[in-house]
DNA sequence: GTTAACGCTTACAGCATGTCAAAGAACGGT
DNA sequence: ACCGTTCTTTGACATGCTGTAAGCGTTAAC
């Protein structure tokens, strides 16, 4: 997935070294920059025991960087989203399971978790915007069709929706107001809500 | 509101002309800041009519600046929620009333609407987090002990997916997937769901 | 009309991003 | 174990943006 952060097509495979100062750059540069989103390209070298001309050697600049954590982001979001059976699961639970895939995703990427990132150019391939939404999307329209969820409103809306609904959240778990249970469980109440579940999820009073 | 970027006690009265400067400095930040996040201060000078040493000698830092901006974009928002009467109308009246005032907000300050803004350090005083969400809390308060709203998910929470809500909808008309009006009713029919609008709002078949 | 405040020009330092060249170190294949 | 290639490092350099400073012209306030 991220084989190639230069051209497409290397003639030759790449030596052991580069991939593990990649590898070692990229982990550097998801650590950091969850930390501090405006962290230098000498403190991500720092982190990852190389020097900042090494960094240039593999991505050209740091938007490239970005794109490419951004991009193996997004592989390891997808292989969550397919681990959780959204395609199968009823409608409500595979709701709760693509929100759970979110906060154990979300854990290990806090980088996403600040705006700055929205707007820096999008991946060439493997781009998060290709590969989370439309999977929400199908689920939903598949509960919307089976009765499930409610049909009356646009399903690329409620997409939208929840995948706000659960940064609103995670900002709240960020800003300390609300712990991570707290705010998962509050996150898939509205969830359900907004899109209509009829599934009799018990409001939590004792039977 | 604007009043003092600088100090809390001036000596003496601002000067015509600078006050002048600092509105028209103000106004640039605003406009070009909305279209580019990362304009520089040279671009906002040069909007304003003058020169970027003349904005530092009103504003010590970009952040200053920044905050300065935010700081009046929060009262004009505070104008605009106290117009709509979220103290007395009907809770799900409040509610749209809330969210029109964002909208209006919004086409004014893109700005805010671009995420890098979020991080940057909290205004002294008249800070938005100290303006908006306390509004549209006790109005979800109100309607929670009127009735009009489902009272068993907390308010302070509501309150923050509401405001996501509406930063989603924005999302989605920046994006060019919806159109404004689309997304206000939308936005609305969402917020009416996650707080449990018991009002029979009809879905939108002729009468 | 005088004075204080304000704005403009010029200059400088600091920091981060990129770029380049050359020498040294590690890898891969033989 | 050797050798050629690839990778890393060192050092230097150009650029752009931020922030600071002093001097001088201009303008508003009283």
């Amino acid at each position: 997935m991220s084989d190639t952060p230069d051209t497409a097509a290397p003639s030759r495979p790449r030596r052991s070294d580069a991939r593990r100062s990649i590898d070692a750059i990229l982990d550097a540069a998801r650590i950091v920059l969850g930390e501090r989103p405006d962290a230098s390209m000498e403190e991500i070298a720092t982190k990852a025991g190389v020097t900042r001309q090494t960094v240039y050697a593999h991505f050209p600049s740091r938007d490239a960087l970005m794109a490419a954590l951004i991009e193996t982001a997004a592989a390891e979001y997808a292989a969550l989203l397919d681990a959780a059976d959204l395609e199968t699961a009823p409608p409500a639970d595979a709701l709760a399971g693509f929100l759970d895939a979110g906060w154990r995703f979300l854990r290990r990427y806090p980088l996403l978790l600040d705006p700055t990132v929205t707007w820096i150019p999008r991946p060439t391939s493997n781009d998060p915007h290709d590969v989370v939404p439309p999977r929400l999307e199908r689920l939903i329209q598949r509960g919307q069709r089976t009765g499930d969820l409610d049909g009356s409103v646009s399903a690329a809306w409620l997409t939208a929706a929840v995948i706000g609904l659960q940064h609103a959240a995670a900002a709240e778990v960020s800003a300390a107001r609300l712990s991570a249970d707290e705010a998962a469980t509050l996150c898939l109440e509205s969830t359900l809500r907004i899109c209509g579940s009829t599934t009799t999820r018990p409001t939590p009073t004792h039977p």
